[in-house]
DNA sequence: AGGCAACTACGAAAGTCTTCGTTGATATTA
DNA sequence: TAATATCAACGAAGACTTTCGTAGTTGCCT
């Protein structure tokens, strides 16, 4: 059972890769339009990107149907991960402590946020994890 | 006092920008000697990037002696809280909360970088922040 | 059947990132 | 002084990212 390892998204991948984690499986068309909310990108761009991500391993591609369907290969939760741990180690010399307070810090957090972290920190000093 | 919107670094940027934090104001040969260690990139490449970046403004550049000196224009936290809130905004939907939690979860942090991180959340609940 | 809409595939262009070779100038050393 | 080393500047190549136009195919509707 080994994972294999998927390239980092790029930034435009990643968008497509969250409107996917939303909407679950998708046709290019579904992507477009809801990314027209926020972006404006050419229906042939999101396509091309979309077939690039294919090549690349980070989606997958059902071509049953003329219009493929497609779904992401990494959940949102491993992404993230990748992501932070990417970060982690460019930007913070692996300190995830100063990553944690410099995030804490810069954006405020609901009540609600904090008391998850404080639940999340007694579980990881309980030896829960 | 406008803060500068100073674009956001790449990865060769960010290793040579990570040099100059730690060993504060470096020529060329410096920085190229230290990332030696880690990479192998010429001399020639570590030059035209610090040139680009003196461009990009992310450093600036004293020419008084004929060996430049280049100084980093923005310090290692503001660098951190820019690419934290980057990623908080593209991979977690400005959940800064859900962020934490991924980067406490994915890598161990020791039982002080924990005290460190409660301290927070008490200086932040209290309004301190 | 004919025409229109939707879809994939392909190629290419423009921009960025990373790399390095070469050139010419300046200092150091023998 | 002459050879050698060090430096900045420049240009360019190759890879990657993002963008879109065009062509060709398939399905639908009248």
């Amino acid at each position: 059972m080994k994972t294999e390892e998927l390239p980092r998204p790029t930034d435009a991948e990643l968008a497509i890769l969250r409107v996917l984690w939303q909407l679950g499986p998708c046709t290019v068309r579904q992507v477009h339009d809801q990314l027209a909310g926020t972006q404006t990108t050419g229906y042939t761009t999101v396509l091309k990107l979309m077939q690039i991500m294919t090549d690349k391993g980070l989606v997958t591609r059902d071509e049953t149907d003329r219009a493929h369907v497609y779904s992401p290969r990494i959940s949102e939760q491993k992404t993230q991960r990748q992501l932070i741990g990417d970060l982690l180690e460019r930007a913070f010399d692996g300190n995830s402590s100063k990553l944690v307070m410099q995030a804490l810090s810069s954006r405020r957090a609901s009540p609600q946020d904090l008391a998850a972290i404080r639940q999340l920190l007694d579980q990881i000093e309980g030896g829960a994890l």
